[in-house]
DNA sequence: CACATAACTATGCACTGCTAACTTTGCAAT
DNA sequence: ATTGCAAAGTTAGCAGTGCATAGTTATGTG
């Protein structure tokens, strides 16, 4: 007869490191309440004390998300500052985080309602749009914006394709991160 | 006493429209099997001599949205040959078509367990292809093809983008579907 | 008109998110 | 030390959900 096992405030992070880990293993289904609470030997309803619904520990999961990526971003922007450097590794998180780097762009998971979502998402932005700009030092600040977001869109759209597996050797080539993001930055430079 | 609601044979097709209507809706939640089949006044089960799983419907769904979206395209291209065109189709598809489109490109939708899937998908996309490779007359097939993959990147990663409210007026001065396309154009072709 | 078959119904199971009411725990004030 | 209390966790239970099984009804073809 053990202990109940309680884990005196530390629930909400072991639920948000065993969802990530859940949707690691398998991207298109976000586990159940009961799944993660029983995994922490808990009981079915104890997680309802850290998040209300579901929704707001899948909110709280994108927030992490965003975090990892825009340290991931951060790293490879130290390393080389050039944008197919960032595009791929940009490219190359989203194939290893499927099932999180979904949920991130989910249009369930509403900006406007969690502003924590919001703050850490435009960071991650934020450093694209500095890399891009400084691509383009002679032009307008509205010709530098319409760069970012064309950038952020090429990426954004090939990571999403590539993780859908709707990128294969018959639409090109070489379907890795590393010849995509070539792809994409030699797109937004205009140069090969 | 009224007769059971025999739909003698058009009990597909029916239940496709519903769910296509309520995802128009609401396009965060599919509906629920029961829920379509209550309000077709058909019982719970009904359903399932259709399909014989919920997603077996989402991917019959799914292929109906590459098909207007196929149909779509070709029209935009008849009227106006030129990629910012056919982009803002595309987008505009997106934006009208929120839950559809995300269906189409969900994880889940398998595109290789589903021939008809993949057929009606890569007819979409060939459209966009074949425009952007008449942009291209002088350029090698395989530029012609990484060319083709980065408008469908571009544009595919505009489109979630903005349908996923990514895209404010704080990014962009103008996020107008049709502004949209006219960036993402000039990225590909080069020209303003 | 018989009858095989496709279409549909009724029942029921395992699972899900969530609420409500109760109990346990740890901590702070007395 | 004792008490008071809020936070954290429990049990019980409700309304839905997808789906399998078995039985029922309609339909069109021999």
């Amino acid at each position: 007869m053990k202990k109940p096992a309680y884990h005196r405030g530390d629930l909400r992070d072991a639920l948000l490191d065993a969802a990530e880990d859940d949707l690691r293993r398998s991207p298109d289904a976000f586990p159940s309440i009961r799944a993660l609470a029983a995994r922490l030997g808990v009981s079915a309803t104890a997680p309802h004390a850290h998040f209300r619904t579901k929704s707001d520990l899948m909110t709280a999961l994108a927030v992490r998300g965003f975090e990892q990526l825009a340290a991931t971003l951060k790293t490879a922007q130290r390393d080389h500052a050039d944008l197919a450097t960032l595009a791929e590794a940009y490219i190359v998180f989203a194939q290893d985080n499927l099932g999180l780097y979904q949920l991130m762009f989910a249009t369930g998971t509403r900006l406007d309602e969690d502003p924590d979502l919001r703050t850490v998402s435009s960071e991650a932005y934020d450093i694209l749009g500095a890399t891009v700009a400084k691509a383009f030092p002679a032009a307008t600040v509205v010709e530098q914006k319409e760069k970012a977001l064309a950038a952020w869109g090429v990426v954004h759209g090939l990571a999403s394709l590539a993780a859908a597996e709707r990128i294969s050797a018959q639409t090109l080539e070489d379907p890795s991160a590393h010849h995509l993001a070539r792809v994409a930055a030699s797109l937004v430079t205009g140069k090969p």
